[in-house]
DNA sequence: TTGACAATGAGACTCATTCTCATTTATACT
DNA sequence: AGTATAAATGAGAATGAGTCTCATTGTCAA
């Protein structure tokens, strides 16, 4: 994903390419990972206004070019929507960190399966979900505290 | 659980069984049901110092005698540990409000193997893990805020 | 009952997040 | 391309949740 490929997504999503947004997003390509917006911001920030990047973190989620949650720490994590639904999540308490994590097919399914039941038995509409797994490490190699 | 019955579990867990401990336990058995610290200081700011409720959350939340989890909103909900284990949570974005759910069998069987499939996957010590749905009623009977 | 020590209350403090508003930028339209 | 205009940004002030400090109070073992 080059830039000009970031700025047609954006315009896509029906909002302006302006130069955070872009760069935000370059970034996160870049990355490929989950990162918190402190973290981005202190690798960054010259290159944002702090305000500017809360404020394009918001829209872009409010896109759904981007998702974000929440780590037991109270940082706020963002990543690239994934095209094929959304990321689970290892956070690794020992370096603080996130990690993607791959669900198998039937996982997948009976997490689906109940969310219908769910629904069903509380009348109410389900509009998403997380599973975090929370974990910790010893600085093993698929940590990712040793990725970089 | 009867206030006597509450300090005996307090000096069980090896902690003091203090005026606001005891208080903040009563009120968790009294609604039996997960509450957000801000709620629970809104309803209670004349029985607690500010300092003191966030300093017994954390005692209480040490001790595993209550647990704790983050909303998509950032708040902080608390609610007593349940004996089997614990309670996955629906949160409700129309009434900002949490109802523990049900989980069957089956599912939190697939989930405690995914738990070792990852630790495996990962060389990863798994601690803890959350599933939580985040739904949007119409008001309906079932939701949490018309529990009142 | 008392002494030692732990816990609390009140408010100051910190720091992540939001808000304000003057300036700049993106885009649609000549 | 040049320009109008509405939207977005940057800088810093404001907010507010959560933490810390320390003088006072409460708990409980002896």
């Amino acid at each position: 994903m080059d830039r000009s490929q970031v700025r047609m997504s954006l315009k896509s999503k029906g909002i302006a390419a302006t130069k955070p947004r872009v760069l935000l997003l370059e970034i996160l390509w870049g990355i490929n990972a989950p990162i918190s917006v402190q973290q981005l911001y202190q690798s960054n920030s010259e290159k944002f206004a702090l305000s500017t990047l809360y404020r394009v973190v918001n829209d872009l989620a409010t896109a759904d070019i981007i998702e974000t949650f929440t780590s037991p720490d109270q940082n706020i994590w963002i990543e690239i929507k994934a095209e094929d639904g959304h990321h689970h999540h290892l956070y690794c308490e020992s370096c603080e960190t996130v990690i993607d994590i791959e669900m198998d097919e039937e996982f997948e399914a009976s997490i689906s399966d109940l969310r219908d039941q769910l629904s069903k038995k509380y009348n109410i509409t389900i509009v998403d979900h997380s599973f975090e797994l929370y974990g910790k490490c010893s600085g093993n190699v698929h940590c990712a505290c040793n990725l970089d």
